[in-house]
DNA sequence: AGTACAATGACAACATGCTGACATAATGAA
DNA sequence: TTCATTATGTCAGCATGTTGTCATTGTACT
């Protein structure tokens, strides 16, 4: 049974590892000059694209993680000035998470870096592709996230 | 500077992270009972694809992995019995991982759930599509992988 | 042959993810 | 209102990945 859909398959499952792991990479070389890593990126990165303003739980369902990872990262973000916590109107524990001042800047000047990062990665690939591979990978997305 | 594109790609590589995640959650799961995790059962692979022997740097380069996480997986599943160390003629001290009688019965196990896993998760999928998303993967791959 | 450079094993520190467990708060159903 | 269920914060343990460092082995070049 080493039918050519399960080789590519298993390829593809490998290629996302693999992907995975360097695009980690990437956004670990594109902080670390703001004293960011990978997961703070994610992490800021939600909280900054949120309206309504996001609880711990609410940004790790928005990145499909154990609201215990998300809840370690934001805490070390407090401490370190980025975040802060605000009295959540709608929750007597649940506090909502912000950008302070300085977390906003480095949300801008993150930006900076990433907007060229994309720019210089995506120019040569046509938007058609780009849009047909997330379309198959939010396929996945679905059929395993229940 | 929010054109089209970029919004695209940023989906793109939050949907790979997510993804990632899930595959890790499947894996575990196909692996529970076999003892096995989801780490163990890329080493697993690796070696069993592999003809002519691989050495723990070797594995890691399969894998794009550092080759001290993939020493550290390889050690654990020697002491369990599952792989063996054996004699390099090309090399004193790096050894070559082959699969023990009990590694390649597991490995065969791991195959029986392995298999209906691909089938249940490809068959509404077209063959082209799964080559496409492939072919864009490996090509953000190579960029990144420098 | 000798010597510089690369590859490997071994150990450590650290970041990040997961699950489990427990207490408390919020929610919904009877 | 009361009670069962769900959501949340918190702490702990563990698996897995990274990088860094050091000693040793292999390789390649002069």
């Amino acid at each position: 049974m080493h039918s050519p859909k399960r080789i590519l398959f298993l390829d593809l499952v490998l290629s996302i590892f693999r992907l995975n792991g360097l695009l980690i990479a990437e956004g670990d070389a594109l902080t670390e000059k703001l004293g960011l890593t990978h997961a703070r990126w994610k992490v800021i990165g939600a909280i900054a694209l949120s309206n309504a303003g996001l609880t711990v739980p609410g940004v790790a369902r928005v990145l499909g993680q154990s609201r215990q990872a998300v809840q370690r990262i934001t805490d070390v973000m407090v401490e370190d000035g980025l975040l802060a916590y605000q009295r959540n109107p709608k929750h007597k524990r649940s506090v909502l998470i912000t950008l302070t001042e300085e977390g906003n800047h480095v949300y801008n000047m993150l930006r900076e870096q990433q907007d060229p990062w994309v720019m210089e990665n995506t120019q040569e690939i046509p938007m058609e592709e780009l849009d047909q591979a997330l379309r198959l990978i939010r396929r996945l997305i679905k059929k395993f996230d229940k």
